[in-house]
DNA sequence: TAGTATACGACCGTTTCTGTCGGAATTACA
DNA sequence: TGTAATTCCGACAGAAACGGTCGTATACTA
């Protein structure tokens, strides 16, 4: 639990991929799983749904493939994982509009919501620009007092 | 997924559960789940389980029960989620030691541990106690200096 | 010794995740 | 025009995780 789907990863390592290799018009699905040894027919299903999300174009037929929709820079990791997983809730309960049922007083969610706040927070300020980059460095101070605001 | 099971949902609404009710020397599983509509014996092996990693103290036999091993301001959600649902990496790959096997260059592991750090700082900086207040006040202010430099 | 409670392991049904298969539509190029 | 490369899409199957139950043993109190 707590846990990114291998399909999250997958889709984070393709768009770094893709980040990496800038000169390239468009990657195969192939190109980028024979780069890591990810199943090529799941990564194919993986890119698909990034580019419904509007996070990749794609060209079908020869020397087609997908490439970034826009700059590395401006993709964060938390669009990547929402396209790919969908929305996430740090609380199991909470499905939406109706909330706990079970519980007339769950009050943990509360404050466990805050924490689901906060790892978003996270995740949006990590582009894939920054996992391009070995050493990612920008996203850091950028965004240090925003942080502490959504979080505290 | 990045979701807690609801094992864990459970433990912690018992532990806020034990924490709002200090005059009693222990309350029985049945107790609290009755409380929170939690399938008794569910809620049974998680006490155990939280029991063993000495969050709770238990005493067996007539008006036996569970009560916290320590002070609430001291027991921390990660704590708690870490005794019931083990260790959690953000990434799916690192299985511990290993790391990634498949991939030789798997870089956004490096980024994504940090994030990891982040989520388990957040954790770590909320007790059981704020859980129990409403409003939780004092973990914020007091956290904040740490946590920006354990994220950024 | 009877009743209440924890302790522990086995098990099962459901869901979610991961991966595969098959086929259709699209495009480039010879 | 035909062929190969490629995206697109739905269905499905195996595997793992999750949620929950059952039975039984053990411990404690009165």
């Amino acid at each position: 639990m707590l846990k990114l789907t291998k399909k999250a990863d997958y889709g984070l390592m393709a768009l770094k991929f893709l980040a990496e290799h800038p000169e390239r018009p468009a990657l195969s699905a192939k190109d980028v799983a024979d780069a890591y040894g990810i199943p090529a027919q799941l990564l194919a299903k993986i890119l698909q749904q990034l580019t419904k999300s509007g996070l990749l174009r794609s060209t079908a037929g020869m020397n087609g493939g997908y490439a970034l929709a826009r700059e590395a820079r401006s993709i964060s990791a938390y669009e990547v994982i929402l396209a790919i997983d969908g929305p996430f809730f740090i609380t199991s309960c909470s499905k939406g509009k109706t909330g706990c049922e079970l519980t007339t007083n769950c009050t943990i969610k509360e404050p466990l919501a805050r924490v689901n706040e906060t790892i978003a927070g996270v995740l949006k300020s990590i582009s894939i620009q920054d996992l391009a980059e070995h050493e990612p460095p920008a996203a850091r101070e950028r965004n240090a007092r925003e942080l502490v605001a959504l979080t505290l």
